[in-house]
DNA sequence: ATCATGCTTAGCCATATGGCTAAGTTATGC
DNA sequence: GCATAACTTAGCCATATGGCTAAGCATGAT
């Protein structure tokens, strides 16, 4: 299906899903090892760590292993271009919208433009 | 699995996919039928209204429909909930960052005045 | 040396997703 | 009124997703 798999495409799916914005809102708070972000979860080790995996696929968190502990932690600037593309995309909302405006604005000009000279 | 899916869900979920998320580029500059929507997209009419009807169960967009045309517009605000929640977890990151720095200010001061009490 | 801890791998299962074709249905246009 | 345009419904298919168990493998504690 998606062959390639764009960026946004990980970062955005990532981000479906209540764990994985769960463990996300938990590492913005510092940095946790599996066990410890897993706690919260009822839910089986290995079905955790494929929700890890999706997080740092999307380039979410890193995780460095010391010892038999994987520790977590959130990417800085992880959320950069998601906050770009929605910038973008309310650029050109709110582009159109001014046009419109604008539009609306020529309109009522004319109309008025009309009603005056029936004087 | 995602047995009610919360808002979020299908929020971001209907971000993860580069189709949908040209649709809703291409309507940010203003409503357009279906198959004006479907065009750009080598793809089946069919499977193009899934993705319309993701946009639309997500709240993306609404449509309306006129005679045999439907027509489609992004719904103002849309992007709302998403921008909150990502405006809670930069709030998080940015608060967790300050204490941070506070903790290495506070070394710092400690780190000096044990410096000054050897002298 | 042995045992528990903390992952990790492998593999299974059900449902969801994203694509398709074929066959409706409902206006419009001629 | 008949064809065409613009969806719509139904159903099929392959792969992805999100969960599980069972077993493996290092590392740390005793």
């Amino acid at each position: 299906m998606a062959k390639h798999d764009s960026r946004l495409d990980l970062l955005f799916t990532a981000l479906g899903d209540p764990t994985r914005r769960a463990i996300l809102t938990r590492l913005a708070q510092g940095a946790a090892s599996v066990t410890e972000l897993a706690a919260p979860h009822d839910m089986a080790l290995p079905s955790f760590m494929k929700h890890l995996r999706k997080l740092e696929d999307a380039g979410f968190i890193t995780s460095t292993k010391a010892g038999r502990i994987r520790s977590c932690a959130l990417s800085a600037d992880a959320f950069a271009p998601i906050e770009t593309w929605l910038d973008a995309q309310r650029a050109l909302w709110t582009a159109r919208l001014d046009r419109h405006d604008d539009y609306v604005h020529k309109l009522y000009r004319r109309r008025q433009d009309e009603t005056e000279s029936e004087n």
